[in-house]
DNA sequence: GCCACTTAATCCACGCTGTTGTTTAACTGG
DNA sequence: CCAGTTAAACAACAGCGTGGATTAAGTGGC
């Protein structure tokens, strides 16, 4: 019972993407999944379109204006028959994960039953391990911070067990009195580059302490709780829902790039990908501090001015959009915090002037609205994973 | 019975992306799909390690050195009990897609019984519609070509009407007497932009008469076979097996990159990802016929020699591999064909000179064995995709 | 105020999936 | 020759979503 559960094949031992077997628990996960993701989606449209809620009903039978979706709009938006969305729904109520809330307007017989998340069913824990501060926080089941907490660190001066250990008191201090059943896990975002399926640190520029550092399994052992890790920028692309093609860019220290494609964390090969700073878009530019020359992150730093720093990546991301498609971009990081509405207009400026047909291709341009919270975020994000599938 | 066939819900419908249900005939047509996958890998691997096939039998119990897997070892990779195995193999071998090819060395106990795929136990066609030629093949399980045939045609003074009666004509030359139940499906290529969901072409660059066309249902409609359509550099992408990372770049008339990232095609949000040659590697470079300056396609067509326009293509694919993290390229097209050990050279050269540290990040870059086929082979591959998940 | 009608959700029996436990098949080695 | 070992199938079973019938809870006409 309780929550999606089938224990995935290791893939350590296996090249790559095998081609896995499904079994009866993992069906039932799958669809358990399915359906958490369509209430969570119901919820958070409920909520953007609270305004224009008139329009919604009208519109192809989808998403009520109420907050909540009727078994009945999860059967047809699932493909499931109804007797299956009964069943399963009935176990998620069982769990708590799901709650009914009040009823629809009747469309002429029986008024439907809404169904929402219940948001503090479970918990999942974000850490932002940066160069110079620690980001922690707690997050429920609608990706909303409840608690969050940032302290200064040294990463290189300090080195990892100082570190680990203030991380663990931090997370201890997060979760007060939460069960930890009810506790999906903890997401650490860390600079790249890193062996995000080993969970292993790589060398991280400037701090040698961390070389090889197995972060995944210390933390998971501190803390006993389920522990993954991820590359910053990667991590930022779950802060929030989204289109299925989008990309989270995270201007800081470095510029990084988080890729959802096709609805799924692309990650690559070696789980490095998204090195979106050191893309060559000018072979005469500047030299960079990675060896080459005319790198983005180079150019960005040697502009002129802010405008056409902000310039400089929107220019990056015109190069991104078309080689990907996206339909959305959400912009993040420090420098682009101190900015925003800079960025936001330059690279929308930008993208207007490089994309072909605009209307053909519209793209949504926004800065992350958790803000300086979004890596970790995303870190939290990725343990809610677990349960959205 | 018979292949894969639960029929997948309309994407048209929903913004993109839709978590979706799954029931036991979608399970059974999954785990089909692994098993075949499995078995196909497996004879795969048998034959490019023939030489090395020593070395093979000692890998973690992996594929033996003979062609063909056995049941125990679809049980250990898949992750499914011996038992499910041995049911999903008696159905593969009912449906005629499977075969019993000898056995294994014994281990101490009963030898295992090789499974192998039977190549001609269904068909895929693959079509690639170019501007100046058609090129139509037919391909078996194994992905080889069996029947291939190429005409001239004149896409823009032609039209459809032409073009698609010549298509389906090359078509039924092509299959013969095969029964149409042992025809997976029609893959079709076509220079872009088109809406690979909605199976209809855009604005064909100098072939007014093809905008809007629903390719895909009238080449359904005329010969009566599931039909696909597919941008010809995706398309290329498929044209073999190969990392689960992976990209096609096809230099022709035009520039693109076919993606495979997350063991999974990646065709973006309006499914038209790809637009490789339309990357601005230098703001100061020559002007494009896209309106803008400095794309990878107008620098190349610019270089002073064709060492210099292979290089060009070279840097151009080091920002990809960087930003995808990338394990191998494949490349293709004519412009590539024409001088392959070159761009071979200049491509794997750039990469070298330009990537952090080879040793942590080896890119196989190959061009691709299917030569000028690649292309009408890859659409194939989109159908046989049906089969193999 | 009744009742036919409509829609939502559940109850019940069922088919089919992969799983568990057991048996048969086929080869090795002392 | 026979104990030991490994592969694969047989038999019984739990649990998944499905299909058909039933109950719950509204609307609307007269």
């Amino acid at each position: 019972m309780s929550s999606p559960s089938s224990t995935p094949p290791d893939r350590a031992t296996l090249p790559a993407a095998i081609p896995s077997g499904a079994n009866l628990a993992a069906l039932r996960d799958h669809n358990a999944a399915t359906v958490l993701t369509l209430v969570r989606a119901a919820t958070a449209t409920a909520a953007v379109t609270a305004t224009a809620a008139d329009r919604a009903t009208q519109a192809t039978g989808g998403t009520s204006g109420r907050a909540g979706v009727s078994r009945v709009e999860l059967a047809r938006q699932s493909g499931l028959t109804a007797q299956a969305i009964s069943k399963i729904v009935q176990r998620l109520l069982d769990d708590g994960l799901l709650a009914e809330a009040g009823r629809g307007a009747s469309t002429g017989g029986k008024p439907r039953t809404l169904l929402t998340l219940v948001p503090d069913a479970r918990w999942a824990v974000g850490v932002q391990l940066g160069r110079d501060a620690l980001t922690v926080l707690r997050a429920d089941l609608t990706g909303r911070v409840v608690a969050d907490r940032q302290v200064a660190i040294d990463l290189a001066a300090w080195g990892p067990g100082r570190v680990l250990d203030l991380l663990a008191e931090q997370v201890s201090w997060l979760l007060g009195a939460v069960p930890p059943e009810r506790v999906l896990g903890v997401g650490i975002a860390s600079p790249g580059p890193l062996d995000q399926r080993a969970g292993v640190l790589h060398q991280v520029t400037g701090a040698p302490s961390w070389d090889g550092l197995a972060l995944r399994d210390e933390v998971a052992g501190r803390l006993g709780l389920p522990t993954l890790i991820e590359k910053d920028s990667t991590a930022g692309v779950l802060s929030g829902l989204g289109s299925p093609d989008r990309a989270f860019v995270h201007l800081d220290r470095g510029l990084g790039a988080g890729l959802v494609l096709g609805g799924a964390v692309q990650r690559g090969a070696r789980t490095n990908a998204g090195e979106f700073g050191h893309q060559t878009i000018d072979p005469d530019g500047p030299r960079c501090r990675c060896g080459n020359s005319g790198c983005v992150e180079a150019l960005w730093a040697a502009a002129r001015s802010p405008r056409e720093a902000a310039g400089v990546l929107g220019e990056a991301i015109a190069n991104l959009v078309r080689l990907l498609d996206l339909d959305e971009i959400v912009l993040g990081g420090r420098e682009v915090l101190a900015a925003p509405d800079l960025y936001l207009a330059e690279v929308r400026r930008v993208l207007a002037a490089r994309l072909p047909d605009p209307t053909w291709q519209p793209v949504t341009v926004s800065v992350a609205p958790s803000g300086p919270n979004a890596v970790a975020l995303g870190a939290a994000g990725l343990v809610l994973a677990r349960l959205f599938g």
